[in-house]
DNA sequence: TAATAAAACAAACAGTTGTTTGGTAAAGTA
DNA sequence: TACTTTACCAAACAACTGTTTGTTTTATTA
């Protein structure tokens, strides 16, 4: 997916027509403008992204272990190459700005399920939960910028995320 | 600065002589290309936040807290207003392919500072210090895509997150 | 088979992009 | 003073942008 990876802007029609094989204006068919186009695939990706959280963590488990598992498919949805889901963190909403409310709609719905799970953990006052769920989405959504496959497999990257917050310093 | 915020090919030479309260053209008298503007740009933030850093951990202290000052340092960076440094994680490097090499060898030495400061850290055999530096970075470079001022400070959201990776879970 | 709808094409459109050009006023220098 | 350099402007350039148009092919239905 183009979006993903070069950004809105520097993704012309003419690329993703040339990528799937059709003609610029043949998109026109399909999709009245090109926000409308991002805003469908958006909606894949994050359809996507929930049906891999929903089952990472469908089985019940404790709190702790719920947090782990949805941290590593996450992780493995940022780093899996065959998934719309990176548009979600390669695009800024801010690019599209006729849909911009629907994007970030979209995303917060997805991100609300990690509110939910971290609000079952039982944690020592020290800790903000909302800062928690922060940091550990600006970490796993970074990982797609320094990623790259032969080392680390997505599930170990997110195992040692885990590991990290696990017991930390 | 116009870069940080919209990304390189969403910010047109005209915005950026806009700003300035120049014409167009007037620009090339002073950088031969976008690609050269970004690339003084990008120098003068890695710079500023180089420095920033420095002074941060330049009185000596332990380990553990030359990390943490050093966490909240880069957070300060990331959300100060008045400052190029965001564009470090506002550009993908991508977007400017003749000078991606040297963006990213700025960053790169920017970077290497934070892996001097994890190296010195005593932790236990089963964290990754390199994905501690990734996970501490993404974290905070994320600050700036939910920060908005009148909450918690830049130095408080610094504060947050050392007090997460100090008791984790 | 003939008629109709769906899906694509080729070519153009107006607006925007980074960049170039030739000129000009102000500042510095001999 | 005469000359050169610095810093800018106004206007244009070709290439590229999202999008529209009229037409043709392909698939579906009667």
């Amino acid at each position: 997916m183009l979006f993903a990876t070069r950004g809105y802007k520097a993704t012309t029609m003419r690329d993703i027509a040339a990528e799937v094989g059709m003609q610029p204006g043949s998109l026109y068919y399909h999709f009245a403008s090109k926000q409308e186009l991002l805003q469908a695939i958006y909606e894949i990706a994050v359809k996507q992204a929930q049906a891999r959280l929903d089952e990472a963590i469908a089985e019940p488990h404790d709190p702790k272990t719920v947090f782990e598992r949805a941290i590593i498919a996450h992780t493995e949805t940022m780093l899996d190459q065959n998934n719309y889901a990176k548009v979600m963190t390669g695009v800024l909403p801010l690019d599209a700005p006729e849909i911009q409310a629907d994007l970030t709609a979209m995303r917060d719905g997805y991100e609300a399920t990690f509110t939910r799970i971290i609000d079952d953990l039982q944690l020592p006052p020290s800790i903000d939960k909302k800062m928690l769920r922060l940091l550990v989405l600006g970490a796993t959504n970074a990982t797609r910028t320094w990623y790259r496959p032969g080392g680390d497999t997505p599930e170990q990257i997110g195992t040692k995320i885990v590991a990290i917050l696990r017991i930390a310093i």
